[in-house]
DNA sequence: ACGCATTTGTTCGTATGTATT
DNA sequence: TAATACATACGAACAAATGCG
């Protein structure tokens, strides 16, 4: 594991996030990248507990502190959790109990609780161009399209529609999703082995269309929240696109900047 | 710097991150306390440079390794930028190029840039009972009340009400805000040695009235996004209420889910 | 252009503390 | 109690970036 150097003159600015192959990594970081691709082949599984930090320093042949680098970074981007006494652990959507770590919506009074699920609709149906471009298909492409409703003591205040890559959600039916007890992307995760890992939202205020006003109980040309949700697997890797209609009159969207 | 251990019995989920008096912290953590004290008296001052590692080191009679911690702690939490080779710089948003950190708006097609502003109002008045709780003033008190729109490429796209506390900002006037070249929290950090440093956000759909229609160019009712942001500085102290109203035709809100 | 000093970044090693089983 | 795992703390050395002479 040598810590080469070649790069000659990147520009400063230049690495775009994405891959600029920099030739050259920071030890820590190239046993970061080792330890990534074990969670994308599958090596750890979401839940499993990963070798310890001297174990970890032994396979790579670095000391216990570098590794220590790599899995404080894998752990502060939520694929890693560590627990002290019993060791590291790859994060999970389904037994955690923070299952609002990607709805964001919160009663204006109160905290937030599990909703309802009501599941409209899950059909297999050929990507539109808009729909093909965010999940980097081809127009046509066979893709899942899920709808659903979640009501928050009784009342309806999200309207999804989820669009998923028909390749990966094979047997993904309105039966699995009825059946399925936990969050959504748990689901994903033990059912499909598709796990998310980052998101991207786009968020807009829209008037109520015909159909999102019979689903939310609103008037027609409300104004709602639409959440346009581009979600990531391991590689930045598109799978799942969501919009979300949010009924805000008793609710909102909640967001920590800093 | 003794390592004390008290701390009797904390429910494991119980510290709300605000307060719970641990008494017990780790040596790193209470440098990290001390070199907050030292931010927020202003003993290090906005966009000055601090004491080297090795330097706080000995001041703190610790290791570098244990500065190191704190340090890191700090500039994650954006209070402090690191930058090798030059040295530690207490974070400032007056010359800073990221002026996007607080506001998420991004046109639908291309890249952030700077927007144009025009302040309507700039007022001295007394808290409602609503902006009181807010700024954890009593209802009555001074505060300061500006009006101002942002527009982007000649069409407005923001319409924003601040609230300030009067006792923080005595001398804002209409005319300073609009000598002040740079981010508004460049102005109060310069000009009133008040820092922002965190934000939490309540995001809504709404119609618009007539006065947001009138300041945005929408039709009366249009569905317009309200942004409501409580700023903090130092010690979790409030120091601005701010409502913005944003016209998403043509604009998005960008967040980041991970 | 070159080298030097300074500062942060990386890597190793070791020892000890705290939490869990 | 003992063993294991992560957390904290110290020390040392070298690398990389920066700025100055």
């Amino acid at each position: 594991m040598p810590t080469a150097r070649f790069d000659p003159a990147l520009p400063p600015e230049a690495a775009p996030a994405a891959e600029a192959t920099p030739a050259f990594l920071p030890l820590y970081r190239q046993i970061k990248a080792l330890m990534l691709r074990g969670l994308q082949e599958g090596a750890w599984r979401p839940g499993e507990l990963i070798p310890s930090e001297k174990d970890l320093a032994a396979r790579y042949r670095v000391s216990q502190g570098t590794v220590r680098k790599a899995v404080e970074e894998l752990a502060a981007e939520n694929l890693l959790v560590r627990r002290q006494g019993k060791g590291t652990f790859v994060a999970t959507h389904a037994e955690e109990r923070v299952q609002f770590r990607f709805l964001r919506l919160q009663p204006d009074d109160g905290q937030q609780e599990p909703m309802q699920r009501r599941f409209i609709d899950c059909e297999r149906l050929r990507a539109s161009a808009e729909v093909a471009r965010a999940l980097l298909l081809a127009t046509g492409d066979a893709v899942v399209h899920v709808q659903r409703v979640l009501s928050f003591r009784g009342s309806p205040v999200v309207f999804d529609d989820i669009w998923l890559p028909g390749a990966l959600f094979k047997d993904l039916t309105a039966q699995r999703l009825g059946d399925y007890r936990g969050p959504l992307y748990g689901l994903f995760e033990s059912g499909f082995g598709v796990r998310m890992i980052r998101a991207d939202e786009r968020i807009r205020a829209v008037a109520a269309d015909a159909s999102a006003a019979l689903h939310l109980g609103v008037d027609l040309g409300a104004p709602l929240l639409s959440v346009e949700r581009l979600s990531f697997t391991y590689g930045d890797v598109p799978v799942e696109l969501r919009r979300g209609l949010y009924d805000t009159s008793s609710h909102h969207y909640r967001n920590q900047l800093s």
